[in-house]
DNA sequence: GTTTAATTTAAACACTTGTTTAATTTTATT
DNA sequence: AATAAAATTAAACAAGTGTTTAAATTAAAC
């Protein structure tokens, strides 16, 4: 009856070389349940029965579309890694003073771990040990390009004078996402501290308080004199 | 021909009632084997055979001294976590200007986590959904305890007009072990990036740059004015 | 409408999982 | 040395794992 969506996702990785990735509806549908089940029980406490009761597809399928459980995981990650990248290095081109590209840095950060929930656990946990080299490649080209933009915004306030020159670059993104994540990854003990009693008051929090003191907190790291 | 050693750990949890563990030499390898392969592999992705295997026992001794793998879990966070709680209470006693005492709490954490390098991960990544109420429990009450400690010391910092009063002071952890833990998390990619090729760079870096960056930052959040 | 290709299915595959059993060996107590 | 308790073992258990197969169904191309 109706065709199928298509759609083509390329990624960098190594050496400028690029790779692709082609998803339909029933693929989307699939990654989507894959990461919700991964974010909450783990990759491998989660079952291809598991990703094909809660999707409502065979069992066969994952390995029709995907190969193996592990070339699911790899699609996954790099289903949801691909536009943030792209939406840092727009940042970049944004005519802002250094401090405000620093605290809208950290609103995007924060924005898109919180949109991804789940797959932000999975990337930490999953790729911890290096066995899943493909996946692990792809994340780390992420990173490098994610600490370039920082690394650009921040030399900006250095040279406008307005930043320390003192600084550990490298630090600040784990700073932010490290603040960020253990926070979420506390979720409920944090949920039970502060009195968020619905989903709307933790996101309410994350989006006013934590994200107001991160940005307190490198903010000051910039620009405080000894 | 040698008598085993016995060791019977006490560890609070809720409404200060106590709980018990009961640990000879063997339930202690079983511990450390079983932390050393769920923070490479993750609790699911890590088997009782490859436990038995790796510290040369039985299959079935895994039952035997814990009763199941769920419950070798909560005595692996129970004897991992214990001392934490002492080891804050003494920092609040010493004698000490408010900055030196969160100086010397970032290390007192940095420390910590470097030495139960597997269990944090554990921690966080086993905890996350909310299933494991036990352990989840008792790691409850060590965080609530930590946060205590924290709370006393920053107070202090502020009567004595050396801390700033707007502080979102449950946000401070997070920002010091989250930046930590994050680093940690992501291992290899800043291994290659500051070209750290050895164990004992890894743990220099960690050790001084690392450790000063928290310092650093956590100070500025603490004394700077806007 | 026929043919070809793509999708979907249930069943089976060999393998691993956590746990239990019952027998055996080692250690401790009397 | 005899007895009781604790520790250790190999084997078996049922249930779950990822993946493959070959047949059935649906969609596309001609």
């Amino acid at each position: 009856m109706f065709k199928l969506n298509k759609c083509l996702i390329l990624y960098p990785i190594r050496n400028n070389t690029m790779s692709q990735i082609e998803l339909n509806d029933k693929k989307i549908q699939i990654l989507n349940v894959a990461e919700k089940l991964f974010s909450e029980k783990g990759f491998e406490g989660t079952s291809i029965r598991d990703i094909s009761k809660e999707a409502k597809i065979n069992i066969a399928m994952v390995s029709y579309y995907f190969g193996s459980k592990e070339r699911l995981l790899e699609a996954l990650i790099f289903y949801k890694t691909v536009d943030l990248k792209l939406q840092l290095e727009n940042l970049l081109q944004e005519n802002l003073q250094p401090l405000e590209k620093v605290n809208k840095l950290i609103e995007i950060y924060v924005n898109r771990i919180c949109l991804n929930k789940g797959i932000y656990r999975v990337l930490h946990f999953e790729l911890y040990n290096k066995k899943r080299e493909k996946s692990l490649e792809a994340f780390t080209e992420l990173k490098k390009g994610n600490l370039k933009s920082v690394e650009s915004i921040i030399k900006q306030g250095q040279t406008q004078g307005v930043f320390r020159k003192d600084i550990n670059i490298q630090l600040i993104t784990p700073t932010i996402i490290g603040t960020f994540f253990h926070f979420h990854m506390n979720r409920s003990f944090f949920e039970e501290l502060l009195d968020l009693k619905t989903e709307e008051m933790f996101n309410n929090y994350i989006k006013n308080d934590l994200t107001k003191h991160i940005q307190q907190t490198i903010k000051a790291l910039l620009v405080y004199e000894n």
